[in-house]
DNA sequence: GAGGTCGGGCTTTTT
DNA sequence: GCCCGACCTC
């Protein structure tokens, strides 16, 4: 342990020895966080402040959660790490597995994801006689979310409605919970607003937890939203000792109910609280920092804290502007190769965006370049339909009342069973107080509504699911189960006649999912379905990272959070982008887009790029972009600025504002840049080079030469786009644009300085 | 009940 | 520019 501690610097040790009582921690970025928690966690264990069952961590993410189990292990030896690690969600719902029948919620409950909320909510929406365009169950599940995480009743809301559509929210919300307590679920918010009723509710319950939970230690509080902190209070309540960890210029999560107030006022909440300050920076070189700092400082709601460094200033940051994104994500993949030719792998490599849609462009890119890259986020294994549509098989076994999993399958594949049945059943289920299965089973219920085929086909239907759920009940593996019910239901076959072009990726994504159950099965020791399903509920994009060393990945900066990279690329450093167009109108919410710009940065342990483009396409069209106004924050003396603006170009792409970029081109016009000159002359060969070796060297100054040798009806090569004609040569040196009509992918901006053009003689 | 076509809305970030 | 849902026809 001794050891441990020795490693740590001194506001580190006199945080992990922190005595008993409220801690906060406030934790700059790359400043050991995690090392002071889990080091933490193994001083309590050592000095026998407690017993591994006597501590509670809340995470985030399961990643954070898993990672932390790990490092305790490594501290406090192997079989002392504690039990009660893990997210809030996963923390609310184990006490809920156990006690919630206590607060009337009955055992094998359904936990519902956004996709299942969403779909029961259109269901009430229609119900209520109300149109689901004017409101559309996205908005409306937001809303309700925001209400429970205030731990705001429906009746509440209604006394408080002001107008029409406030009122009919009220509405909503309350048959949303009706729904959700005939389909026998909870959504998301419910694990921890039913916890902290449970425990409010029951003296007893409150009692037993809070005093077998000796010390409570919080990860990111400056996420926590008021429910959260309710819930922290009442488990920590019988000992009081609370220690929480978080960074208040990283809260990006206000839109999910999270207060930062939480973490500035702590000492308000927590009379008496110990406050420690870490502000040495182990992650990132003194450029990277010095930007983070100069750019956070810009905000006024903060605590305000100084990172600094013993590392040396690294290399400078490098700004670069592109014509679009195409143009700009070709030069993701230029960076990727010039990053592994110096020697990086693909894995140090990563690139962040604001938004999910900016990933098409950035993996066309890469797609094309050959690169492999892992997209971390939006379209996830657990959210394809083939996948989803098994999950809902398994769901429907484990819980007969889940309706919205009955919707989902109940004619998938075909089974002659359309809306009209569906809906005449669910009249019928509804009305006799049964379940849909129930309902089939018992004798003249079907047949007061149903013609003789249509209850056949559900009789049939109903009848597999019975089969499985015995089969669930005498204890066949959850792999087992799914493989079953795959073959039962010739899912393969319904694939292939679904869409025959995609049906063998599909039957593979089939295939990994039952090597995912299979592995479950093993990691838990034979793990029963209903903790499958909860697993399955409970994982996030940032738990599906993985350590590839051979994938680029690819995540937004929310997901990021967190983690850290060697080399670090964000695109779509454009006003209306980051800042988000959204956020950007009251101080609070352009405050937060800082922060998501400081996170981004400080992400980066060696080198950053930041990319932005002249347009973008947006919903089909073209849009004018802007340079961040963020990139302006970040002070000359640590970022190598290279952005497009010449006269010529201003008439290519339309108006751009005058002056803009003039103090920054003299600096790339008289002189090599000051870093990396080398890096910078790297040219890409041709594709066939370029996917089997590292990039041919070319020196700078040559490669200058060779740009100025363009002309128009030249046939080129790119690396990305492939061949072309040039179709026009604008500009010179440095700031020259060349359009190119390439065969393959039509009408190109290129800065043969930025991405490789080949003359083909 | 199935399969096709058309139009509208979507993109902020997610446990 | 794409996806989903509404609507139409067989």
């Amino acid at each position: 342990m001794d050891d441990h501690l020795n490693r740590l610097n001194d506001a580190q040790q006199q945080s992990v020895t922190a005595p008993d009582g409220p801690v906060l921690v406030v934790a700059g970025a790359g400043s050991g966080k995690t090392r002071v928690l889990t080091t933490r966690v193994a001083w309590l264990l050592s000095e026998g402040h407690a017993m591994p069952g006597e501590i509670l961590a809340f995470t985030f993410t399961n990643r954070a959660a898993r990672e932390m189990k790990q490092r305790i292990a490594e501290a406090a030896g192997p079989g002392r790490e504690p039990f009660w690690i893990g997210t809030f969600h996963a923390t609310g719902l184990k006490i809920l597995r156990t006690e919630g029948e206590a607060i009337g919620i009955k055992p094998g409950f359904s936990i519902f994801d956004t996709d299942d909320s969403k779909r029961l909510l259109k269901e009430v929406t229609s119900s209520l006689g109300l149109d689901s365009k004017q409101f559309n169950p996205s908005a409306t599940r937001g809303a309700i979310s925001r209400f429970k995480n205030d731990d705001q009743t429906p009746e509440a809301v209604l006394q408080a409605a002001a107008g029409y559509v406030d009122k009919k929210y009220a509405e909503l919300y309350a048959g949303y919970e009706e729904a959700l307590r005939r389909n026998n679920a909870l959504d998301f918010d419910d694990l921890i607003l039913r916890t902290v009723h449970l425990l409010e509710q029951n003296d007893e319950i409150r009692e037993r937890y809070a005093r077998r939970f000796r010390h409570v230690l919080v990860d990111e509080f400056q996420d926590t939203n008021p429910l959260q902190m309710v819930l922290v209070k009442l488990l920590s309540s019988w000992h009081g000792n609370l220690f929480a960890v978080g960074d208040d210029d990283q809260s990006i999560y206000s839109w999910r109910g999270a207060r930062i107030e939480n973490m500035v006022d702590f000492e308000q909440f927590f009379p008496g609280a110990a406050v420690f300050r870490l502000e040495q920076n182990y992650r990132s070189c003194g450029n990277i920092l010095n930007a983070a700092n100069q750019v956070i400082a810009n905000n006024k709601r903060r605590k305000g804290k100084n990172l600094w460094t013993n590392d040396p200033a690294g290399d400078l940051l490098c700004e670069e502007e592109f014509v679009d994104e195409q143009d700009e994500a070709a030069r993701v993949v230029d960076i990727v190769r010039q990053e592994t030719a110096a020697g990086m792998s693909r894995g140090d490599v990563t690139v962040l965006y604001r938004t999910n849609a900016q990933s098409r462009a950035l993996e066309d890119a890469l797609r094309r370049g050959r690169l492999p890259y892992q997209i971390v986020g939006s379209l996830q294994f657990y959210e394809r339909k083939e996948v989803r549509d098994l999950l809902a098989y398994l769901k429907l076994v484990a819980n007969p009342a889940d309706t919205v999993a009955l919707q989902r399958v109940i004619n998938t594949p075909r089974r002659q069973i359309g809306d009209t049945t569906v809906g005449r059943l669910l009249d019928l289920a509804a009305r006799y107080e049964l379940t849909p299965g129930e309902a089939a089973a018992e004798t003249g219920v079907l047949e007061e509504e149903l013609a003789p085929a249509a209850q056949r086909r559900v009789r049939a239907f109903f009848d597999l699911v019975t089969r499985w759920r015995s089969r669930a009940s005498e204890g066949m593996p959850v792999p087992e189960l799914l493989q079953a019910i795959v073959d039962d239901t010739k899912f393969e076959s319904h694939l292939e006649q679904e869409d025959p072009t995609t049906a063998a990726s599909r039957g593979e994504n089939v295939a990994e999912l039952v090597n995912a159950a299979a592995a479950f099965h093993e990691a838990t020791d034979g793990g029963n379905l209903a903790q499958y399903l909860e697993q399955v509920a409970l994982v996030s994009d940032p738990d599906t990272i993985t350590d590839g060393q051979g994938t680029v990945r690819l995540m937004t900066i929310h997901t990021a959070k967190g983690l850290e990279f060697p080399v670090v690329i964000l695109t779509g450093c454009e006003d209306d982008i980051l800042p988000h167009i959204n956020s950007a109108e009251d101080e609070a919410g352009l405050e937060e887009e800082r922060r998501l710009f400081y996170v981004a940065l400080t992400r980066a342990q060696k080198r950053v790029y930041l990319l932005h483009a002249g347009r973008r396409r947006r919903f089909g069209t073209w849009q004018e972009a802007l340079p961040s106004r963020f990139l302006r924050e970040v002070p000359d003396e640590c970022i190598e600025r290279r952005t497009l603006t010449t006269p010529q170009e201003t008439s290519l792409w339309g108006h751009r504002p005058t002056g803009r970029g003039a103090g920054h081109r003299p600096r790339n016009r008289t002189a090599p840049p000051a870093v990396r000159p080398d890096q910078w002359g790297n040219r890409t060969a041709p594709a066939k080079t370029a996917a089997n070796g590292p990039a041919e060297s070319v020196d700078w100054q040559t490669d200058v030469d060779q740009s100025r040798s363009y002309y128009q009806g030249q046939v080129v090569t790119h690396s990305i786009f492939g061949s072309g004609v040039v179709a026009r040569v604008e500009g010179a040196g440095d700031d020259m644009l060349v359009t190119v009509d390439f065969t393959e992918s039509g009408r190109k901006h290129i800065n043969p300085r930025f991405a490789p053009l080949v003359p083909l003689d």
